[in-house]
DNA sequence: AAACAGGTATACCGAGTAGTATATTTTTAA
DNA sequence: TTAAAAATATACTACTCGGTATACCTGTTT
């Protein structure tokens, strides 16, 4: 059965990647560990690269699903649902055997923009970013592109630390501060005028 | 002159993995683009690995010059002083030939939390963030801990995102967060009993 | 039974990897 | 000037890399 081999290899090199890195993983260790034939693996993606970009596409299904699970089944108010999040990657970087945001891992062992790599990576971060921006959106008095990108660098500066210092404890503080944003916010609506200005986004 | 060789090998392997990456940039390459014999680079350093740690001692040294030129140039203000780090982040990262931060890269791409190259980085961020506490501690009103960590976050989140976006907005909306983060200390002092309880550091 | 498809095993390719050995030349310092 | 130190070129080891070629096996479907 064609299709189970191939989910069974791009899980197991997901996991390989996802540990030790793309560079440093090698075709050989991933078909050992697989318990696949070399040619299994050659037939079903024609070549390394392209298994890479099969990871990248099961890990943004599989962050999307996370996502959703730890916002929507929240309160419905949008503050509460951002500090959710928040909460969710605390108890996700505490998880045995988290090994930190695939995405960004990509874009930095294939730093070349135009790179099939570091465009998916960036591509799915995009993804996130709006998805913050819409929960911005429907927070009373709010600039929702101002707070949805600060929103975002606590979320990138939780992942790269926690990653980096091997604790999830910068998720917790990511929460506090996004609660404090989310309070400012609320606290000080600002006059549709006096906006600060809006940088494109890449 | 042998010194002036070490630190020719020690800039163009500095400036050569930031762009590329440690696996993907050889020793062939290296000594290929510094000019040098191959036995120069292996009697200087006597591995790879030990010429990764090099470059990372001196991109701490030239770090440590460029955060003490960003902030102590500027108002005695603390507040101001931490602005201004933002603001020099986006110009930092807004130069050319900037690729992003070395220590990031290298904590990824050797993710084992013992290896001497994860250590390095490791140390490098937490000279940073007690260099951060020490201006958030002369914050009138603030929890230093607190404040401190939340700008960390926001200094990480920046980094990663300008690398991943291939821009320097992340550092504009990064400095708007910290503004934000700094008026509610010093609008809402709290009463030490109340302070939200401190992680450990790692 | 025959044809087909997916998987396997094995051997192979050329290129590249980190690192070493050695003998020779260049540079520096006494 | 001479002796020590440093840098050189060249060749080499042993291994790993991504990728290919080919012959064979096994199960299913007509």
């Amino acid at each position: 059965m064609s299709v189970r081999k191939r989910d069974h290899l791009i899980a197991v090199a997901q996991r390989m990647f996802c540990e030790t890195g793309f560079h440093a993983v090698s075709v050989d260790a991933i078909i050992d560990e697989a318990g696949v034939a070399r040619m299994t693996l050659y037939k079903n993606f024609g070549s390394k690269e392209e298994l890479i970009v099969e990871t990248l596409r099961r890990e943004d299904t599989m962050f999307r699903q996370w996502l959703v699970s730890a916002i929507e089944a929240h309160s419905s108010r949008s503050e509460d649902r951002i500090l959710a999040l928040f909460k969710a990657m605390h108890d996700r970087f505490a998880t045995e055997g988290y090994c930190g945001c695939a995405f960004i891992r990509a874009s930095i062992e294939y730093p070349a923009p135009n790179h099939v790599v570091h465009r998916a990576a960036r591509e799915h971060k995009n993804m996130v970013r709006s998805y913050l921006r819409g929960l911005a959106a429907e927070v009373e008095g709010a600039d929702p592109v101002a707070l949805s990108e600060q929103l975002y660098l606590l979320f990138e500066g939780a992942i790269t630390a926690s990653q980096l210092h091997g604790d999830p404890w910068p998720a917790e503080y990511a929460r506090q501060a996004a609660e404090k944003l989310l309070a400012a916010a609320s606290l000080a609506p600002q006059p549709a005028a006096k906006r600060t200005k809006v940088h494109r986004a890449t």
